[in-house]
DNA sequence: TTGACTTATATGTCTAGACATATAATCGTG
DNA sequence: CACGATTATATGTCTAGACATATAAGTCAA
């Protein structure tokens, strides 16, 4: 029986305050920038101790939803653009996936103090040891895509000994080290000769560029580049929206 | 003078805490399964109450770097797959978000019966009618984007009278039609005469092309092929881990 | 052996306080 | 008016308790 509000079943009461605010936020009710109640005033509102409305005000500053501000209070933050999911597995498990025999060759692997453009490329500043790595992914012996990564060791230790003539360190890293947040940058350029002999194809045909970067809270974890023969190669994303 | 382990600044006792456990993570000291102390054990090392390394494990178990369960204790968890919410904003919000200046401009609108390469690309069997869109977007005044669209009236009978001539049919799409689903395809080319006039760029130069179909339910609402200049432009997105 | 019941225990949530800290606002002074 | 010092206040962190709840593990009966 739905008679009530929404205190029908029982989530605790600082899930439900965090869904309150939440929903508010979500249906535009509060915009971006709109200053939600003070903790004291959800206090007062929701009966409770001021411990309890932190916690959910706290987990909704964790999802990025608000910002709180000393002194000042907290703000609905402003992103929220048309989102998707976007998946992009391993590119080992993508392959295996489409039932086509996945090929895997190390190029170079080389263990060294970064230097100042590996240190630009991981976005850190302090020089400690890397790990460079090229290698060729490959999909029924044709080339599907060359990697281009660089480990940051002093967030992945293990990575200085890992085995990767016969893994793929994209593999790898998913399976020995958690990431908490990701970035990537899509583009295209044409093949320049490298490129060309790496992937066989012709000198200016067109190639998808990924470059991924991976953190571990505020921590570097790697920064690879893919690159795929653009003509032949598809990234899709299929996704649910609202 | 850092002489002890890492409490030579002071982030507050939970973070150092939260901060401890997931450098033992991190370095594989304690692999995923493991069982990390229970919290009256944290409580013992490090000299606290409960709430605080309460607080501490809480925020591992929301970033899932770890799985808690009742009686049993905490847990380490295994690396997650890598799935990942990919932002694309219509491109007017996008454009403004940047804080440039965004220009819009119709190249063609076309109201006909759709022809079988229509249905072809909407994925329809029926010769319904349809709106055929092209324009340009741009940012200070260069060229953003083409954009080349179908949209199937028999789904969104309202496009028939739209006037896109000032508003992007992305963005009047996205105010006026719910969708359920969509799917983005990724790809790079080279661009042709027609798009490099366009784009003004050089022909031959990288393109970054997003195919974009949406549909509500079953129902096929519109099919859209974006063409970016692939050396300027990049597409990025930033996730969290999942 | 299997299933049902009980118990012990680790986490989940909550309270009513406390002091710390960053900072928006205000006040004073040159 | 400009600028530095002071103050008020919202959030940040922490405590020492409490009771709730899910569940691993042990117990006992069929």
């Amino acid at each position: 029986m739905s008679l009530a509000t929404d205190a029908a079943d029982k989530p605790t009461l600082y899930k439900r305050i965090r869904a309150d605010i939440e929903k508010r936020i979500l249906t535009g009710e509060w915009p971006p920038g709109h200053r939600i109640p003070f903790e004291h005033e959800l206090v007062a509102r929701y009966g409770c101790s001021r411990m309890t409305v932190n916690k959910a005000l706290s987990e909704l500053a964790q999802a990025d939803l608000i910002e709180r501000r000393r002194r000042a209070g907290s703000f609905v933050r402003r992103p929220q653009h048309l989102s998707a999911v976007l998946k992009i597995a391993d590119i080992r498990a993508e392959i295996t996936a489409l039932g086509r025999a996945y090929g895997y060759e190390l190029i170079g692997r080389k263990l060294r103090t970064a230097t100042a453009a590996d240190r630009d490329r991981l976005g850190v500043k302090k020089a400690g040891k890397v790990v460079a790595i090229a290698c060729r992914h490959s999909a029924d012996n044709v080339p599907f895509a060359v990697e281009d990564r660089l480990i940051d060791l002093s967030s992945v230790p293990d990575a200085a000994t890992a085995d990767f003539s016969r893994e793929p360190p994209g593999s790898w890293l998913l399976h020995h080290v958690p990431w908490t947040e990701a970035e990537h940058t899509i583009s295209a350029i044409v093949a320049d000769d490298r490129a060309a002999e790496a992937l066989d194809i012709a000198v200016g045909a067109p190639c998808l560029v990924i470059d991924r970067y991976t953190w571990r809270s505020a921590r570097t974890i790697t920064a690879v580049r893919l690159l795929y023969p653009g003509d032949s190669h598809r990234l899709v994303a299929r996704f649910k929206g609202g």
